[in-house]
DNA sequence: TAGTGGTCTAGACCACTTC
DNA sequence: AAGTGGTCTAGACCACTAA
């Protein structure tokens, strides 16, 4: 109704910015005017124009490129994910192998786009409610990051009862095992085949952590995913939390209305 | 394991606030103290630790309230939507009356914390292809703004084939009709019940219009749902647009794993 | 070496809240 | 009236990039 509210100049340089940005006068990868140009342009302080650039950022709509320039940001494709990303087709069928290409000692290797870290852990009280067991009680915790096109896309950090998995490739710590769906595949060898799952969804700003392991420019959401996988008689055997960049990920689900 | 890259005094300020927020030394409702202080105490001057309270600002951690101070956020309960609040036996049941209790002009109203405006408009292509029909064609337009406790948490704008719904209360721009799946029951009274949904879910920064409405404060996400509700043989027959606060719903969805 | 982003200082003024 | 957040200025220095 009003006139939009103009807190100062900074606003208004963001302002028309964002605009050009959203028009498309200012393509994506397109380089913006530098903040000694824009403060000349609109008569008020480097630090002023600084701000404007600061906003945008926060926003999402660019990124800085230190000593270079600002510059609008480039679109991600979006991976749409559902539910038959855990189909059986993908797994059931996996041939479980340990690619022993680097027999090195450290227990964090990258392969295939993925980096694996495989720990013995207790269990802590969120972990407990999920696996249905006691907190304390042992579990193997199977942190990863994976990595697309050299680009971290998103963690996800599986947790096992530790009697369902000993001995098994699940807890041996080079990648390559659990690439796709190898987790589900080794369950099902043991007699212990996902039936169901469960998934939480929460979006969030990242954690400075977070931000700085998945290379999130500064205004960036994730969102968080928890998800409990049971077996048909509904006993749970992994409990996995991941954290993904909410630019490059989208979720697309389909269900009959429930009566 | 290397030690925080602080990339200056400021980062050095919001580092110390940020852990004493999360590790609770600053219950939610805190009031943190003036920048001010924080400037004496650090030895800075009074604009860098403007700088790092705005960062905490800007992740959501704390609020401000100006000419009072800042203070740590405090947390919203967290409602879970799932497949269930689509349940047939919410809406099946549901008496279509609209309570006539304002004859005013304005489309737009306010009643139960939900205001309303509705609008016949021609489809764009995403509506077009959503509801499968021809750019250009005559829609019935459906916006709400959904209120709980005086706080707006999220907006939903439904679109309909305007054959669909013409002369139903749908078109009635009086709120209270949809208040409760009130417009799944009006298509199902037309012989149109719903089957079957589609929902897509993105996390993204609010635009500042979004943010205002929201009453977003910064630094907080949103959550963009787009569903496609069709019958039993498939024909779409509701498109739905929604924008929630991130910080207030969370989703769950329970699924057998597909084959 | 020149251009550019990032941060900081010291001081100023304004707007809003609280008392 | 005092306290507090928000914004701005003018100038400085540093770190990184690109030619």
């Amino acid at each position: 109704m009003s006139p939009e509210a103009l807190t100062g100049p900074s606003a208004r340089i963001a302002a028309d910015l964002r605009s050009a940005i959203l028009e498309g006068r200012l393509a994506p990868g397109a380089k913006l005017p530098p903040v000694r140009t824009l403060a000349d342009q609109y008569g008020v302080s480097r630090n002023t124009a600084v701000k404007a650039i600061a906003q945008l950022r926060s926003e999402g709509l660019i990124v800085t490129k230190y000593g270079s320039g600002a510059y609008v940001r480039d679109e991600h494709p979006v991976r749409w994910l559902g539910p038959d990303r855990y189909a059986r087709s993908r797994w059931a069928t996996t041939t479980v192998e340990v690619r022993a290409d680097d027999p090195s000692s450290d227990a964090a290797q990258i392969q295939g786009g993925q980096t694996q870290e495989v720990n013995r852990v207790d269990a802590d009280e969120r972990i407990a409610a999920a696996l249905e067991i006691e907190v304390g009680a042992p579990v193997i915790e199977r942190a990863r990051v994976i990595t697309r096109a050299d680009v971290p896309t998103h963690t996800m950090t599986s947790y096992y009862r530790a009697e369902d998995v000993e001995d098994t490739p699940i807890c041996d710590p080079r990648p390559g095992i659990a690439g796709r769906g190898g987790g589900f595949a080794i369950l099902a060898e043991r007699g212990l085949e996902p039936a169901e799952v469960t998934e939480e969804l929460r979006a969030r700003m990242p954690t400075p952590d977070e931000a700085e392991l998945l290379e999130l420019p500064p205004g960036e959401p994730v969102v968080e995913l928890r998800r409990i996988t049971r077996t048909a008689n509904g006993r749970p055997i992994e409990y996995a939390v991941g954290v993904h960049a909410a630019s490059r990920f989208g979720w697309r689900f389909t269900y009959p209305i429930p009566d």
